[in-house]
DNA sequence: TTGCCTCGATGCCAAACCGGTATCGGGTGC
DNA sequence: GCACCCGATACCGGTTTGGCATCGAGGCAA
């Protein structure tokens, strides 16, 4: 017996034979001689149990089977192609999903302008966003849920992988009327006295502690109002009464009535608090390094 | 350089390897060893230009390139599968299109009792049916536009195959009340003084001729009022006084106000008038065979 | 009718491909 | 450090594939 398989070259020679109907034509176009396309479409006959052509001294016709089969194979070799080219593109990164997780006030900082030119640098990766907290954003890329997180203040995982990639002055947040209106900028160990609001309420460490020890090197221990979730809800609260906050640079690109926001003229540049990304240590996907890449581009 | 061109049995392995996730199981389940997995899985990923699999130290895991052509691999495999089985189908007759032209009255002959038997045998051939005369039969087969004419008193035609189902007696159309009411049948004969109402009007020689003939055989030339172009519209015009007229048994079943059918007493077994159908000679569609072996049956 | 031409089919041979056995090299866990 | 498991590699024999030469059938022209 000699096919009883088939055989992606047969479909080619088929496709050939049945588009040149004419097996010297079709060997031509494919580069061979003659006798292997008899042998290849006779093998495919007798595997497919279907006579494809029928045999005329000037060349072949196709049988009914044989024109369905035609379309059918032409629609297969055309999937097989798109699949190749897809995979061949999907392994350079250009196309696939990447499942990232952003903290709360990330919206403000530069990580949108990084996401914005990823997607116009590779327009077929879908882009998945995620509001996750840092314990979150830690579950999700262990269980492969996400593929990259942004947070700052991370500290070491095993087997993730943390990146710096920008570092933000701190900015008081005061109320408006009050003792710091028309000023230029306010000194940390002059907010002594005042009540605090810290954010964000998280499982894990991050600010809440950053801003405890800024004011332990500051001179004094911070007079805790109410500690809330996110940057927005304390700067709300600021413009309420209920006292002071700290919040990162980015943060301050919201103007909001009732509050200034006023640099440290105090605390060392070291004092500032980073936006970093992480990622598992040993993901070897390209669509990943094809954002770190842009990532890294865009903070030069 | 090892493999430039995919190959089906890549297809195969891949997918077990990666449903699998494990060279040695996917080897097993394949039912061959393990260093050809290895070998097809090396050449595929060089023509894809892709690392599909992650080798770990406990086995393999995709990649999202290889989660992707996993998807792609899948579908093509499938659809082979359905292509080889439809064109398998299709050779045996049971799939495909069968164009059949039928003249004006065949709508009340045996003629739909066949189709529909063989729709029945063969739901998945789609059966397209044409309203043709008889030069439109010849030329639509010719052109192959047709697969399959009824008609009757065809005349050879180089090329095509012309086999008789079915011989009907003549019936003759008088009106009714009239010198025939009550009479259990009449003879030709009687109606030579008749005006006749003749059909069809068609390029083709037919049934005209053949009643012509009849009338001859039996004495007298017939006394034509008029030609139509079906048998309706002579038995309408025998209702209308016009005069009588000649119709294959099975037009008898419809029972029209005015008129009454009778069979001929005086013409022989011969003068009946056949069904037939034609065909392309050398036509090799199993779907064209199937189709004659129902009517032959229905007909025996 | 004869001879010629074209087309697909077949016989035969060399090269490439494929699968099997044996073995290697790296990583894991006791 | 050792045994074990995994995929990768080396090598060999059988199968498949393609090329060359040739055959046999059908059409066409002289």
């Amino acid at each position: 017996m000699m096919g009883t398989n088939m055989n992606l070259r047969q479909l080619r020679y088929f496709i050939a034979v049945a588009e040149e109907l004419h097996f010297g034509r079709a060997a031509e176009r494919l580069h061979i001689s003659q006798p292997p396309i008899t042998r290849q479409i006779q093998s495919l006959e007798e595997t497919l149990g279907a006579q494809l052509f029928i045999r005329t001294p000037r060349g072949v016709e196709l049988t009914q089977a044989g024109s369905l089969f035609l379309e059918e194979a032409r629609n297969i070799a055309e999937l097989l192609e798109q699949a190749a080219d897809r995979v061949h593109r999907a392994a350079e990164g250009n196309l696939g999903r990447l499942d990232i997780a952003i903290f709360g006030t990330a919206i403000l900082s530069l990580i949108p302008r990084i996401i914005l030119e990823f997607k116009h640098r590779y327009p077929d990766v879908k882009i998945v966003m995620h509001a996750s907290d840092k314990l979150a954003q830690i579950e999700g890329l262990q269980n492969r849920s996400l593929d990259l997180g942004f947070n700052r203040m991370l500290v070491p995982v095993p087997g993730l992988m943390i990146e710096e990639l920008q570092r933000e002055q701190l900015y008081a947040v005061l109320p408006d009327p009050g003792p710091w209106s028309g000023r230029e900028s306010v000194a940390l160990s002059e907010l002594a006295e005042q009540p605090m609001v810290l954010f964000p309420a998280s499982r894990a460490q991050g600010f809440v502690e950053k801003v405890s020890g800024l004011c332990h090197e500051a001179g004094f221990a911070p007079n805790v109002a109410q500690v809330v979730g996110d940057g927005f809800t304390a700067m709300a609260l600021v413009a309420a009464g209920f006292g002071v906050c700290l919040v990162p640079e980015s943060i301050t690109s919201v103007r909001m009535d009732g509050v200034i926001c006023l640099p440290l003229s105090d605390v060392n540049e070291a004092a500032g608090v980073d936006i970093s990304c992480i990622y598992r240590e040993n993901d070897s996907s390209p669509l990943l390094a094809n954002f770190l890449q842009v990532a890294r581009e865009m903070t030069d």
